[in-house]
RNA sequence: GCGCCCUUCGUCUAUCGGUUAGGACUCAAGAUUUUCAUUCUUGCAAGAGGGGUUCGACUCCCCUAGGGCGCGCCA
């Protein structure tokens, strides 16, 4: 079942003549990690990236964690970190231990840069900034690859003096470095095309190219699931630990998610923070669902509960292309989820979404109550949790309704005389959907007109609105006392 | 500019050389219905272009085009 682990054993083996260090031995169990850096939030390509890792955790019965890579001090801000632990949490992905903070683990790295710099596997480079600039803008000029040029490779590091330096890997120049991923296949990068690359900068700090290879091995990860903007980094990556003779884990590249228009996913489209979604009414159960099946696919299945993905994920059905977001499936997805959903959990939703509002807005306990008993009917005819907040308004407080456009057209003062006329008739009833239904049934058949000709007017003077739950249902939830007030405001 | 990746209905995808190219969403029509919705039925709609390989290509190879990613003392 675990058919990763058998792709790395066949790269491995396909491999053998190369100069390739040894994979993750595959007796032990897959260690994964998700490892975000906290500049933004995290944002709907992270989250999918995260629930690959976490589902091929839960599939293998391996271990997830979560790493913070806050090695870039300026950029880094604990509200990021807030929100990626808030985000994680919300879609339900829990990770296993603490969650590690890269930037805690700087010294570590560092000895690693130190070790290469003693074994002759790294050099000092004493390039400023400026030279560095003028480098890249003449190469461009030039019309040759913007690359590091190695001036400082051989130099003899006494040259540099006192000056500050950065530690750079002396990678290969010759040969190639070939990726071998489960999702894009074997991926091969001309080294004299990689440069080298800077592992410590000039303040000592550790950069993220050092700190996650480091990292990775000291965590034994085993899998590396992330996005494809890291493809090109693997080869980087893959000469570091080529340098430290440590082993290769299985790398899967994940392509990034485009905006419906095919491009960037972008702010403009006002989906890009997670949590986002979660303010737009949309369950993480269906987010975990529609993420999934935006580039892994079973076959025919659309609809993957989260314990069913777990049983069926897979890094080889993971596809090769970038997918775009397509609201519309997500909405007949979270339409098709909130379906699903108890009236309780679903309550508990349209109260936590109506309390995170600004300003916040409470229900009542009475309120609270209503909209459980209505969620029958209410829950049939939402796409979100929004929607369906705003579907049940007419149940959040009690008297006349204030009519909406469509209502306003259905009470005609012929409409309104009805009303008065079938009042007697509701009044008589006992207070229940089929009693009151069979009221006004037989009032529709005694003065020859159809239910519907009476429902109309009942409906829109009892919610407000031209529709609603089903009629009967709703004035059974509102109580007689509630609903003969609302009525009767009506009848003329 | 250089490198790498990607390319089946509008969108997400199935297909692992031989299929009337299937499913889902959207959209359209119909049925059900007290409104709306749900549900059900039916329909519209695809292999980027050009070369090969092969008895036979959506599927394998090459080229072109388009799109994306990377090229920092960011991650």
């Amino acid at each position: 079942m675990q058919t990763g682990l058998l792709e790395a054993r066949l790269h491995k083996a396909a491999n053998a003549g190369h100069h390739q260090p040894s994979t993750m031995t595959d007796n032990k169990k897959p260690v994964l990690r998700f490892a975000p850096s906290p500049t933004g939030y995290l944002h709907i390509g992270g989250a999918r990236t995260a629930l690959f890792n976490w589902l091929y955790a839960k599939h293998t019965g391996g271990t997830f964690s979560l790493r913070i890579e806050d090695t870039d001090r300026e950029r880094s801000t604990p509200e990021a970190v807030d929100a990626i632990l808030e985000g994680m949490e919300w879609m339900g992905l829990d990770w296993d231990g603490q969650t590690v903070y890269q930037f805690a683990r700087a010294g570590r790295h560092r000895a690693v840069a130190e070790q290469l710099l003693s074994e002759g596997k790294a050099y000092k480079c004493f390039a400023t900034a400026d030279d560095l600039t003028a480098m890249r803008e003449e190469q461009k000029a030039a019309g040759k690859p913007m690359r590091y040029d190695g001036r400082w490779r051989d130099r003899d590091p006494g040259e540099g003096g006192d000056k500050p330096y950065v530690v750079r890997l002396k990678a290969r120049q010759t040969g190639e470095t070939v990726v071998h991923d489960v999702v894009l296949g074997d991926v091969t990068f001309q080294n004299d095309q990689l440069d080298d690359m800077v592992l410590l900068r000039s303040d000592g700090t550790p950069t993220y190219m050092l700190a996650v290879v480091v990292d990775d091995h000291d965590m034994g990860v085993t899998h590396v699931i992330r996005g494809a903007d890291h493809l090109n980094n693997a080869a980087r990556q893959l000469q570091i630990i080529e340098q430290m003779s440590w082993p290769v884990p299985v790398y899967a590249h994940v392509p990034l998610i485009h905006g419906p228009d095919g491009a960037k996913l972008s702010k403009r489209h006002g989906a890009l923070a997670i949590e986002a979604y979660r303010d737009m009414g949309y369950l993480p159960e269906t987010m975990r669902n529609y993420l999934l099946r935006l580039g892994w696919s079973h076959g025919d299945d659309e609809t993957i509960p989260t314990a069913q993905a777990i049983e069926w994920f897979n890094l080889e059905s993971i596809g090769k292309s970038p997918a775009r977001m397509d609201f519309k499936k997500l909405d007949n997805l979270n339409g098709h989820y909130i379906r699903e959903s108890s009236d309780h959990a679903l309550t508990a939703e349209v109260v936590a979404l109506l309390e995170r509002q600004a300003p916040p807005r409470v229900l009542s306990a009475p309120a609270r109550q209503r909209l459980t008993a209505a969620m029958p009917g209410l829950k049939e005819r939402a796409k979100t949790i929004l929607e369906l907040a705003a579907a049940a308004e007419f149940l959040f407080s009690d008297g006349a309704r204030a009519l909406d456009a469509a209502a306003e057209k259905v009470l005609t003062p012929d409409a309104r005389a009805l009303l008065a006329q079938v009042l007697p008739a509701l009044e008589a009833a006992a207070w229940d959907g089929p009693a009151l239904e069979a009221a006004v049934r037989s009032f529709a058949d005694g003065n020859g007109m159809k239910l519907g000709q009476v429902a109309q007017p009942l409906r829109a003077a009892l919610t407000g609105k031209a529709s609603s739950p089903p009629l009967f249902e709703m004035m059974a939830v509102l109580g007689r006392d509630e609903s003969l007030v609302r009525l009767r405001a009506y009848a003329a």
